[in-house]
DNA sequence: TAATATTTTAACCATTTGGTTAAATCGATT
DNA sequence: AATCGATTTAACCAAATGGTTAAAATATTA
């Protein structure tokens, strides 16, 4: 008992990573079965082919994300504290599943209806965006806040959380930035994002 | 004479469509053959292996990008419409280029050896950044801005106007945006970012 | 322990894929 | 028109790849 899922997690679990850094057409079966120590036959027996096998990380995937996303804040701090905390843990999460991130946008294209599908099925809908939308516009009619589109307030959230670990080898590419000078960028990268976003949030004094 | 590169040219022009849309694992020979309209062994004759085509194709896709963004800024105008016009250059950039970006994104890593290499004998140097570095620097010491890091706030500018663009199919997901909403979405943007960086560079009026 | 179901293995197979070769065709130059 | 180099083609090839099969090994249960 227990040790029964062993080798089709093992599998699993090399398989992700196989995926993640290759995607599907650079994954090769063979590598998955070496590095999971089994023969490419049992591969066959735990999952009937590669797509299959594909999808199921695939699917595993978008669960880690949405869950990571779901139900970020839920207390009743400040509206600003709370935009704090959503930056750190969308920073939190990237910093750890960047190719996890990776992988999702490029395969999404080529498997949106097996997305559409098995998102349903499995209900995983996005609670989290439709309440903080909600709690911004009623920050914004209170007058906490400036009046801005809260789609394009987190978005942009999102894209300034993101994209940096996203783009990291080629903006160090394109800067020449040095290893500290790229690290010393990621460890000041969570307070420019609050001052950025506090800027356009904050009402001026009158 | 002109009509002796069409072949090569055509093969590169193919060539690249597939590269961009499939990467170096999903293209095939035989497509790009068939889409060129000649013999695999043609393509063979004009580019000696499937890397060599796709190194030509990586390297155009990468001075396609410098020369996008080098010398976006030199005239005199104030410091912020400057910032504008680089949001405008970068957000144009994107609209036409995502696919472009994207392999970029995708492929660097397995190729930052050969890329380094290219860049250099290329002398594709960015001094673009160096400039709106050098100038930012002056504005904050005039007290034209505040004073922030422009390395943060360039690369942000970035984040905010390639991430949705590279992001959109999973925003759609996760959002359930109509086209219309995207559509929207996108229009809206430019101003937004506009906004979001004035509100972070301008001195609140004492 | 004998019987039964589960798991793993080695040896194959068909197809795809990148690449080659030698001959044929085309184009310009003389 | 004859020549010579550039271009294109058809027919192959070896290696890699996803997948199969039947038998062996290992647990599980009666």
């Amino acid at each position: 008992m227990g040790e029964k899922l062993k080798t089709k997690d093992k599998i699993l679990t090399v398989a992700t990573e196989i995926f993640y850094n290759k995607g599907f057409n650079g994954a090769r079966m063979q590598e998955i079965a070496n590095l999971a120590n089994v023969n490419k036959a049992a591969l066959h027996y735990y999952f009937s082919s590669k797509q299959e096998l594909f999808e199921v990380v695939l699917l595993n995937s978008f669960k880690n994300l949405f869950i990571s996303f779901d139900k970020v804040v839920n207390s009743n701090m400040p509206i600003i504290e709370k935009i704090d905390v959503i930056i750190e843990k969308y920073l939190d999460f990237i910093k750890t599943n960047t190719q996890n991130i990776k992988f999702i946008l490029n395969e999404i294209e080529n498997n949106l209806a097996f997305i559409q599908k098995n998102m349903e099925t499995n209900s995983m809908k996005v609670k989290f965006f439709d309440e903080i939308f909600e709690e911004l516009h009623l920050e914004m009619e209170k007058g906490t806040i400036k009046k801005i589109n809260p789609n394009h307030l987190l978005i942009n959230i999102i894209s300034m959380c993101i994209f940096p670990f996203i783009a990291k080898p080629l903006i160090m590419e394109i800067t020449q930035f040095s290893q500290e000078e790229i690290q010393h960028f990621f460890d000041e990268q969570e307070n420019f994002i609050k001052k950025f976003v506090h800027n356009a949030l904050q009402q001026k004094r009158e």
